[in-house]
DNA sequence: CTATAAACCTGCTGGC
DNA sequence: TGCCAGCAGGTTTATA
């Protein structure tokens, strides 16, 4: 499930749902899951602390924890425009579901999630829990001042402002891979994946085997158009689900009934009639249309 | 820099 | 129904 659009909605939900919250309990079901700094650290950590802001970077989900004033405004504290309020930030946990994570707020009458990795209690009676039956995902806490280092591989951020043509044109030149693998790649390009790369491409009307220096400025324009709209299309439509929930409360993702390409091998492109073919790059299943996306 | 394979894990689906 | 092969939304590491 989790490409950007799929994480962006979740961080949406939580920045709804979730600001404020004090974590009462940390209960690690699987300590591997913990990347860093350790799951005894990243538990002690995390208790007491208050949840001031949401964020995302590429697939990973940032949640900004600190603590209440310790005196005084009797009023607490209204999350500003940004999801920070007047609580100062003193760290982060990150959460990266790879394949199959998913992360749920429970009312407190729920019963535990399938695959249970991390359980966190919050002091409203409410659980915030990341199940995981591939047991892929990662989370971790980093101090403010390590966020950085966290943050220090991932590429453009395809819905920022400054995600241009000009700026696509600039990653392509120069470099001679093909177009699928280049748009997995998280140092170049953060968030978008075999779903997201796919439903790009056909858009764009090219061949996922195409070499990233050959495209023309009006190619690499339409494919960084391509790029967004896929992106915000999977958003609006709440994620593409195909086996769990993936939504904070369960629900799953509408973006499956609007895939042009993705696990669509033999059925006809909506375009043009041609049966969808798949092929293998880079080990990852790819399928596009033989005829819009010519080689 | 680029490419390929394997590893990390488990669940699900389709074929026989 | 049972078993096996193949596939899966991602990333890291080792090897050419």
């Amino acid at each position: 499930m989790p490409e950007l659009a799929e994480v962006e909605y979740v961080a949406r939900q939580l920045r709804e749902n979730a600001i404020g919250a004090t974590i009462s309990t940390v209960n690690i079901v699987w300590p591997r899951a913990i990347s860093h700094p350790t799951p005894e650290i990243f538990a002690a950590e995390l208790v007491g602390r208050t949840i001031t802001g949401i964020d995302r970077r590429g697939k990973l989900l940032l949640v900004a924890l600190g603590r209440p004033h310790p005196v005084a405004s009797r009023e607490p504290c209204p999350p500003s425009a940004d999801g920070v309020g007047e609580i100062e930030e003193e760290g982060w946990v990150t959460v990266h579901r790879r394949m199959a994570g998913n992360l749920r707020l429970l009312m407190a009458e729920e019963p535990d999630e399938r695959y249970l990795v991390v359980d966190i209690r919050l002091a409203d009676g409410r659980r915030l829990q990341y199940s995981d039956p591939r047991k892929f995902g990662r989370l971790a806490f980093w101090h403010a001042d390590e966020l950085p280092q966290a943050l220090a591989e991932y590429g453009a951020e395809p819905l920022a402002a400054d995600f241009t043509a000009a700026r696509l044109a600039a990653i392509l030149r120069g470099r001679s891979r093909a177009l699928k693998p280049l748009l997995l790649d998280q140092a170049r390009i953060a968030g978008l994946g075999n779903i997201y790369a796919d439903e790009a491409l056909h858009r764009a009307g090219l061949h996922p085997l195409r070499q990233a220096d050959t495209l023309t400025p009006a190619e690499s324009a339409r494919l960084r158009d391509a790029i967004v709209t896929v992106l915000e299309l999977g958003i609006a439509h709440g994620g593409t689900t195909f086996g769990r929930h993936q939504g904070l409360f369960g629900e799953a993702g509408r973006n499956v009934d609007y895939l042009l390409v993705y696990r669509r091998e033999g059925q006809p492109c909506a375009t043009c009639g041609t049966p969808i073919q798949r092929i293998v790059v880079a080990q990852r299943g790819t399928r596009f249309c033989p005829r819009c996306q010519p080689e």
